[in-house]
DNA sequence: TCCCTGAATGTTAGCCACTAACATCAGCCG
DNA sequence: CGGCTGATGTTAGTGGCTAACATTCAGGGA
């Protein structure tokens, strides 16, 4: 079952979901969250920094690294990146799919969440960059392409979420085709 | 000297940017920098709707929105969208590029304003999936290409602010080269 | 010039996200 | 069963931001 406070940041973040269904993410308070899980308001930040990290934390970041590095580095930095992004969600199992699409459900219809979760990618567009300079892509160029790519494929995964498209990665080859024209 | 509200405003702004350069941004407070305008922290919230927008402003996309309706149908949406921008941002007079950059280089160096930005962003992709769609374009690829462009073009204002370097069209051209290879 | 009307500002009160310092309690280890 | 450590609670506070209502000021008409 896990230590306990893992089953405590459990409880917190289903009933963190439930309120979100209930009323809507802004209309929830972190409070409200902590109560219905049985803690304290303090209890849930010392669990989740904040409150929109219970939605968009993730923890693909590795996955994504090694799969660019994968990639020939005869393809210019975009199309490397954007075939490394392509293969580490295609690794993704169908369940982890479904609770994704539940989750960027709320973001999308929330604006200050389409914020954070740009904010969020800070973390991913650093592993590209590591990648691709670490293959000899200059750090401007590889900054730049990273910042385009993590763009799209956020603006991809977002439109996806709001469809009834089963096919994940259909849609995230349909937006990086954008990028970059070769099939990948 | 323009209306009250108006000098209020200047004045606001004015003491912001000085108490930003002296501890920071996330060290004032938007009591504080009312409180050197003259005025009260509720005058401060009437002029601003955030602290965040004393930064992040910007008014430049209508500006945007018909560089790229002059572009042709012919190209492909991030080419036309890359070129528009382009020749927007060229139209910015010396003074305002400093300007820009003063501002910038405060976002650069605080993380929370790096995703504001991004957040401040979603009305200029708005306008310029308006002015791809009215030109053919499917809604997807272009808010795809929106995504892409605005990711590309924030990274390369936010490093170009840290430099040196005087030439802020040359900086754009390079972060948009590497995403459309013709040269525009 | 004086007033007077509406815009600009002030006052008060409050919610929520988030943090810090310190006290307490629960469970596992010997 | 006793003690030690990590998980939780308590209290107190800061800062961003909003709402309802009162007050003052600026500028145009008489």
């Amino acid at each position: 079952m896990g230590t306990r406070a893992e089953r405590t940041r459990e409880r917190l973040l289903a009933a963190a979901m439930e309120l979100f269904a209930e009323r809507g993410y802004d209309a929830t308070s972190a409070g409200q969250i902590a109560a219905r899980a049985g803690v304290t308001e303090m209890t849930f930040f010392r669990h989740f920094p904040s409150k929109a990290s219970l939605l968009v934390e993730d923890p693909y970041d590795p996955v994504i690294g090694a799969a660019i590095r994968r990639q020939s580095p005869d393809l210019d930095p975009i199309t490397r990146t954007a075939r490394g992004v392509r293969e580490a969600w295609r690794e993704l199992p169908p369940p982890a799919v479904d609770e994704v699409r539940v989750r960027l459900r709320i973001v999308a219809q929330t604006p200050t969440l389409r914020a954070s979760m740009a904010g969020g990618t800070a973390a991913t567009e650093a592993v590209i960059v590591d990648a691709l300079t670490s293959d000899g892509v200059g750090r401007f160029e590889a900054t730049i392409a990273a910042a385009a790519v993590m763009g799209a494929l956020n603006t991809a995964l977002l439109e996806w979420s709001l469809t009834a498209d089963d096919d994940l990665g259909g849609a995230i080859d349909t937006a990086l085709d954008i990028l970059s024209d070769r099939r990948g």
